[in-house]
DNA sequence: AAAAAGTTAGACTCATCAGTCTGGTTTGAT
DNA sequence: ATCAAACCAGACTGATGAGTCTAACTTTTT
């Protein structure tokens, strides 16, 4: 059977200004999705590192080897999901280019896309784990913060910049452009979806990415 | 010293509606204050019962002689929390009366009220606590959602739909109005705020206001 | 083929903490 | 004045779970 190690490929990987790791790769990315899984499941405090380790498939040794112990491996396991969340999010956003049709469809397709992202299981446990344990561990906001979020919304501001530039918007401030829009896609979603413990149907996520786009073209359209 | 018992009075109280409950009522408050203060501090399962109850200058046996056991204490402490920035809440809500005067002017102030509400050091401490344990206890969630949150927005609704009445607003649904316009109010708060961990000054919080009610009039101003 | 690193199952330690109990004190009702 | 309920301090139980350890087994390196 061939298995990755990574730690003896760490001159290698450090040639290509990776991190390097303990243990079996597979291992680590099996332990990573089962901690967020049962975090997202049960809490932090209320999930025990055994049942993480039953649900990787892997003895608990293993997953103190892997990360030392158990609030690394919360940081790491968020960290891994807000990675996941953020390309997602990337890709809706790299949708937003001016084909010279109509911005509102292009905004409402874009808005859609971003709700579905945000509405996703994992991106609501994510939110939940983050705020729960901010309190508790106040770098973590900042890790995902800086990681991930500001990484979509400066792309989203790069993106409506150039729309507003070839004339589809009127944008003055494309940061506070950016704040407003997201704002109304997803201010919305919080109540609907009752914090992530209710699913929305697709009709219900097309009904808001309209309205938001309609409240957004008002202000920021360029025939407004 | 003048000390109210619930138990004793409950025949008066049942007279007035109000619920029964076990102990003395200074006691029970100061217990309820207590537990959300740590609770809000260090997480609901780090949290110990010794520390609640030192918290609120109480022996352990008398909260649990209140509250019976560690779970209802929380569900109790929420809810009093929130009903209190409820209370809060409408109170803003309220001074949303047509006087004549800009309509903006008008918004802008409500607004900055309602932020101002809605970025209260408990208020944040509040739903990070809902976050928190809603995977865990769902139905916090009803409780909070429909006895404050809803109420907030039906209120905010009904005034919306007097201004639009009197010609000062062009709006057809006031439910999707409200949604928009508390969307704009506090979705740049999140970030803005670190969801709870910075300090926003009030000179913010106003700029965050105006910007949505900007938009909003944008939308739903009469000379749109 | 031997060494080195990783993994495994499960036993084990040790600290923490919810909830109970006891025995005695304070407080308000009657 | 008397009684019952509420209170207190503090000891106690029992469960839970983080992190360690061992001894055998597997995989990769050399």
């Amino acid at each position: 059977m061939e298995v990755v190690y990574a730690v003896r490929m760490s001159a290698a990987m450090r040639r290509k200004g990776q991190a390097a790791h303990r243990g079996r790769l597979d291992k680590r990315q099996a332990i990573l999705a089962a901690a967020f899984e049962v975090f997202a499941r049960r809490g932090y405090a209320q999930a025990g590192v055994d049942e993480v380790a039953a649900e990787a498939g892997v003895a608990k040794a293993t997953v103190y080897n892997h990360f030392g112990d158990k609030e690394t491996l919360l940081r790491e396991a968020i960290a891994a999901s807000a990675e996941e969340a953020t390309a997602k999010n990337l890709a809706a956003v790299e949708r937003l280019v001016d084909t010279g049709g109509d911005p509102r469809e292009l905004l409402e397709d874009v808005g859609f896309r971003l709700i579905q992202c945000y509405c996703d299981e994992q991106s609501w446990a994510l939110r939940r784990l983050l705020y729960a344990e901010l309190a508790h561990l106040p770098d973590l906001l900042e890790i995902v913060q800086v990681h991930a979020s500001a990484r979509v919304q400066q792309a989203l501001a790069d993106r409506l910049a150039r729309l507003a530039l070839a004339g589809r918007l009127r944008i003055s401030d494309p940061d506070s452009a950016v704040e407003q829009l997201s704002a109304l896609l997803t201010g919305p979603l919080e109540a609907r979806a009752a914090w992530g413990t209710r699913r929305l149907s697709a009709a219900e996520m097309r009904q808001v990415a309209t309205a938001a786009v309609g409240t957004f073209l008002h202000a920021f359209g360029s025939r407004a």
